[in-house]
DNA sequence: AGCACGCCGACT
DNA sequence: GTCGGCGTGCTC
């Protein structure tokens, strides 16, 4: 008999490795590995995956038979399968959140339990049925009372429990008809068909005209030819009436097709270089180094279509707010419908149909953003990762992998090259070009050698002496300016919400989170104060609750307040705000997009999502008016991430034949990461930055990683996290960093006590040992409901 | 994760 | 005695 190897769907550390079950013969033919299967697990039904077949097992009790497939084919490629493996051990997460993640979200499964009244329990229905057949057990919805009497009736066969497999991403099917009649026929019903019988005249003219083709019926009624005309057809024995899949279409408008754009030198020696590595088939990885407008998106073209000249695939991936209809119809224009897009904002129904024109190999251009990098692509010739230095690009909750990593690995199993693109690179990504580890590929000139913008820094100090307002004198002279010249103005504002907290002027109270350590933030547009951590809402007082003085002010600006004051100062103009709180409905984005693209307004504010991918050659001034909110966190990465802000939005300004302004409002006008971008000098950026990295022994210089340990206690968490820093200290060589534990800069959130302790180490090959049993440990004992999870090369200390 | 089992204190 | 709360261990 034939074994399969599984991983059921329980996310924990005692169940991570593969459970063995028969396979009933009805299946022997069907079952392949990547499936998704249903199988019984202790009192339960769970869903699996198969990974592998076999004729023998090394589990010596009784095997349980499999219940059935959920998948016709394969849904996991083998490739898939042998990555989740490797990103299970890396990231320190479970088989199972692996080889979901891969998966497009809405085809992710779920057991329902429903509970089933039997014969016995007719006369007696317990209250709970309502007097119904059928209902859905929710755990949480019963007292423990409820539930013993459920076990008990259970128990005595008065009810049984059944599983329903729930998945929300399923096919859409039209109706569709087809006519049964050749032509001859036709002519000869014709005869009869009434002249007052329009409709039906009408559909039998068009199967006339088209006898073999299949109608839909959306088209039918478009045409004139009605439910009713449809029913006749199928009892005459005219047409047949069949199901046709409908694929969604995630793409608004239809593009026209565009060719190949001239290079310039230094972009057709990146091209050669690229193109050469595709043909070689080597897993080189290459750094496309570009300023803003240098051209690196064509580069990007013409090497993708390489690949599928020589019948290969690639895989674009882009920043999640990059993803916009402008690069997607970019792409969609060169390789028409070869091109499926994966994003977060499209439904998952979209989704699920993009992902099925993947795997069934329809698709071979896929544009995404960090998920995408498992789409099931086959026979991938090249994987490009565009601005490669940003932080979407991790994946912030488990499984915690740097897609950057898992492109890497693709491309050796595929043996293509990789190409990380950026105008301001990681400092890993560009360290690892200096070693000869990467090989930089340089695009130094602007295309068409169009100008740098002119940056000019704004001391917010000085300007503070004399006016109060968030707009500085400068900024908001140049603002009238461009306004009378009907050219359009970009201000960044790094923080959403109205104000950043609010505080009584006479007692000094700040409202704070009941459940988390932070204050809250106003939103004037829903009158409530916001946690921006767990989402706690409440009314804004109007009189203190401590001192009840009624002198209650706003201080910080947000995003809604800045929308405010603009509108004031500048009536005639007209203001568009995008943040989150504005993008929220599917679609939005795109339509403050393009709203603004299309001239229809002139001042777009808003939070760091504008700074990235907009392509507006009409704008010529970009004030930021907070260069400084990076800065503030106590973190390694903060002077990086200001300066590829900075310099990323002084590109969005005067891109095409119009000079380009940029306004830099800081405090802190003297810091290395305002200066240097004032002058886009990533050169001497990265040597400034590189030597404070390694005398604080930070990355790239050191591998790090995060624990963080929570609980309901800080106690406990402290207590807890003391002893495996303990250990790991005690387990690890001296040249290993352990820092900590420390309680983390916002120490409760959601009523748990957080706590991480710090690892920086160069080469340490007892680590992941101790990490694993660290982890083991951990969930073995209770520990007082201490939650660990490891992070490994953490975006930031915090 | 769920679910069962077993131990222990409280209550009819 | 027995009910139910909670810690512990197992699921092919």
């Amino acid at each position: 008999m034939q074994v399969a190897q599984i991983i059921v769907d329980v996310p924990t550390r005692q169940t991570n490795n593969p459970y063995s079950y028969l396979i009933p013969e009805n299946l022997e033919e069907q079952i392949q590995p990547g499936m998704r299967v249903q199988v019984p697990f202790g009192r339960r039904r769970v869903t699996g995956f198969v990974i592998g077949l076999s004729d023998k097992t090394s589990f010596d009790g009784k095997l349980k038979k499999i219940s059935s497939l959920v998948d016709l084919s394969p849904v996991i490629t083998p490739e898939l399968l042998k990555l989740s493996e490797w990103m299970a051990d890396k990231t320190f997460s479970f088989k199972i959140s692996c080889l979901q993640t891969m998966l497009p979200g809405g085809m992710r499964t779920k057991f329902k339990k429903k509970l089933l009244a039997t014969d016995q329990i007719r006369d007696t229905y317990p209250a709970i049925f309502h007097g119904q057949n059928e209902i859905d057990y929710d755990r949480q919805k019963f007292n423990n009372k409820t539930i013993a009497e459920i076990l008990a009736l259970r128990k005595s066969n008065q009810i049984k429990v059944h599983y329903e497999l729930s998945s929300h991403a399923k096919p859409i099917l039209s109706r569709a008809y087809k006519s049964k009649l050749n032509q001859q026929q036709i002519d000869h019903v014709l005869i009869d068909v009434q002249k007052r019988a329009v409709g039906q005249r009408r559909l039998l003219k068009m199967l006339y005209e088209q006898p073999s083709q299949t109608f839909l019926q959306s088209k039918l009624l478009h045409e004139g030819v009605g439910r009713q005309v449809l029913d006749t057809a199928v009892k005459q024995g005219w047409v047949t009436e069949t199901q046709v899949r409908r694929i969604r279409n995630p793409f608004l408008q239809p593009v026209s097709r565009s060719y190949p754009l001239d290079l310039n030198e230094d972009q057709q020696t990146a091209v050669n270089r690229i193109n050469n590595a595709i043909g070689k088939q080597t897993d080189t990885t290459f750094l496309l180094e570009g300023v803003t407008g240098s051209g690196k998106t064509e580069v990007y073209l013409q090497a993708m279509a390489h690949a599928l000249s020589i019948g290969k695939t690639a895989l674009m991936l882009v920043p999640e707010i990059t993803l916009t209809p402008q690069i997607v119809g970019r792409i969609r224009s060169r390789f028409g419908d070869q091109v499926a897009m994966l994003h977060s904002a499209m439904s998952s129904g979209e989704r699920y149909d993009e992902w099925q024109r993947i795997n069934s190999g329809q698709a071979k251009v896929v544009v995404g953003v960090r998920s995408a990098i498992f789409a099931p692509l086959k026979n991938i010739g090249l994987i490009i990762m565009d601005e490669e230095h940003d932080s979407s690009y991790k994946q912030s909750d488990t499984p915690r992998y740097q897609t950057r990593d898992v492109a890497k690995w693709r491309a050796v199993y595929n043996h293509c090259p990789v190409v990380l693109g950026s105008a301001t690179p990681s400092l890993e990504s560009r360290a690892r070009a200096m070693k000869g580890v990467y090989q930089l590929i340089m695009l130094p000139h602007r295309f068409n050698n169009h100008a740098l913008p002119h940056v000019s820094i704004v001391d917010m100090k000085d300007e503070m002496a004399h006016n109060r307002h968030i707009l500085s004198k400068r900024l908001s002279n140049l603002i009238t300016d461009r306004l009378e010249k009907h050219e359009q103005i970009i201000l960044l504002l790094n923080r959403r919400g109205y104000s950043s907290f609010i505080m009584c002027r006479d007692c000094g109270y700040v409202p704070q989170c009941p459940n988390c350590d932070i204050s809250l933030t106003m939103h004037k547009d829903t009158h409530t104060l916001n946690c921006h951590l767990c989402g706690h809402k409440e009314p804004i007082p109007t009189v203190c609750p401590k001192c009840h003085s009624k002198r209650i002010r706003h201080y910080g600006i947000g995003s809604q307040q800045l929308e405010e004051q603009v509108k004031d100062l500048f009536p005639t103009a007209r203001v568009l705000r995008m943040d989150v709180d504005t993008t929220r409905k599917k679609g939005s984005h795109e339509a403050i997009i393009n709203k603004f693209g299309a001239h229809k307004a002139d001042i777009l504010l808003g939070t760091q999502m504008i700074a990235k991918g907009l392509d507006f050659p009409e704008v010529t001034l970009v004030g930021v008016l907070n260069a400084d909110s990076a800065l503030q966190f106590p973190d390694f990465r903060s002077s990086e991430r200001t300066f590829q802000l900075l310099t990323q939005v002084s590109g969005r300004s005067g891109r095409a034949d119009k000079q380009g302004e940029v306004v830099i409002q800081t405090f802190n006008p003297d810091h290395y990461a305002i200066q240097l971008a004032k002058t886009q000098d990533y050169e001497k950026f990265y040597h400034t930055e590189m030597r404070i990295r390694h005398l604080g022994k930070y990355p790239p210089y050191y591998f790090t990683i995060k624990i963080t340990g929570s609980s309901p206690s800080e106690k406990q968490t402290a207590y807890e996290m003391h002893q495996i820093a303990g250990f790991l200290r005690r387990y690890l060589t001296n040249k290993a960093i352990v820092l900590g534990p420390t309680p983390k800069t916002i120490t409760r959130v959601n009523n748990r006590y957080f706590y991480q302790i710090i690892i920086k180490y160069r080469q340490e090959p007892k680590l992941k040992a101790a990490l694993d049993d660290v982890l083991v440990k951990s969930q073995t004992k209770q520990q007082g409901g201490l939650l660990i999870s490891i992070d490994n090369e953490p975006l930031d200390f915090m």
